[in-house]
DNA sequence: CTTAGTGCAAAGCTTTTGCAATCCC
DNA sequence: GGGATTGCAAAAGCTTTGCACTAAG
C-alpha cells in the first residue's frame, strides 16, 4: 500500500491531477483484500465523503488502473473487481459466498512464456482464476451434512 | 464436437426438451473456434432460422453451460463469449483486434492442485487468461512502423 | 394433453456520458 | 484564471424476466 505522497506522484507523472476523491478511492482499495466492486467502495466511501458518486468512483478506478495503481478482475460475475495489488497472482472465487482471494506462491512467469510460444502471440497480460469452496464454506458444509444425517 | 444424436441425450438426461433451436445454438458454437458472444451467435444463426430470439440463445448457452455442452468466457469485455470445448485449457486475447484464441499444450493440473494446497480451498474449475497481440496485430505493427520511417 | 420452451417487449444492472458547477494547480 | 474534475441525471449495453403462444414428449 502506498503513501498519499507516491500516489500523488505517480498521478501527476501520467498528467492527472491529485483531488481528495482519487485519493480516498486508492486508499479504500489498497486498505482492503477483499477486491471489491466499484459499488462497495462507493458504500464504504460515502459517509466520508458525501458528495462522492459512483460514477466518479469508476472513472477513478479506471485512472488507477491505466497508471498502474490498481488492476481489474473479472471473476464472473455482473460486476468488476478491483486490486491494488497489481503484482502478476491468481485469484480464487468461491462459489458458495462469493468471496475472492489472492493466492500467493504460485509462479506463473514460466506459463506466460509457454503461452508465447504456444501461440505465437506477444503476451504482456496474464489472469489466473480459480474457483471452488472457501475453508469457511466448507466447514459449514460438514456441519450441515452432519445436521441431516441426525433428522433422518 | 458432438452429434445431435449425443446432445439429445445429454439434454434429456438433464430434464431438458430438445429443440430445433437448443441444437443450432449448440451446433453454431460447436462450429466455431471464434468464442463468439451471444449476440454474434445470434445474428449468424437469424437467416436460418428468422424467427430465433436473443433471449432464447441466452437461455440456450445457459443450459449448454449447465449440462456441460459449453463454458462461459470473461476477458473483461462487455460481454460473454462462449465456447463448446469444455475441456481445461487457456486462452489468449488479442489486445489489438480483441480475437479470442484457445492455448493447448500447456499442463494446468498441477497448477490446481497448488492452488488447493495454498489456500485452503476445494478446487474445482479454473480459468487462466493471457493478453497480448496476436500472430496477425504484430505484422502489421512492424509494417506500420516501416511506413513511418519512409515518411519522416 | 400437459408441461416446458419460445419470442417479444419491458425491466434490471452495471458502466459510461453529457454538462454545469467546482476545484486543483 | 484556465482547464481538468466532480456529481448528477440520463443514456447505453448486456442480460434477464414476465407472459401469451407454441411445440415437445
Amino acid at each position: 500500500m502506498l503513501q498519499a505522497k507516491e500516489v500523488t506522484q505517480i498521478l501527476r507523472a501520467h498528467g492527472y491531477k491529485v483531488t481528495p476523491q482519487r485519493l480516498a478511492v486508492y486508499h479504500a482499495l489498497a486498505r482492503t483484500t477483499a477486491h471489491p466492486q466499484a459499488e462497495t467502495l462507493y458504500a464504504e466511501l460515502l459517509p466520508l465523503y458525501p458528495t462522492m458518486s459512483l460514477a466518479t468512483v469508476y472513472k477513478t478506478l479506471g485512472i488507477l488502473c491505466e497508471v498502474g495503481l490498481a488492476q481489474e478482475l473479472n471473476v464472473g460475475e455482473d460486476a468488476y473487481r478491483y486490486d491494488a495489488n497489481t503484482a502478476l497472482h491468481p485469484h480464487i472465487c468461491c462459489r458458495v459466498c462469493g468471496r475472492v482471494d489472492d493466492v500467493s506462491g504460485l509462479s506463473l512467469t514460466g506459463l506466460q512464456r509457454e503461452a508465447a510460444s504456444c501461440t505465437g502471440y506477444e503476451v504482456t497480460e496474464q489472469q489466473v482464476y480459480f474457483y471452488g469452496v472457501c475453508p469457511a464454506c466448507r466447514e459449514q458444509e460438514l456441519r450441515d451434512e452432519a445436521g441431516q444425517r441426525k433428522v433422518h
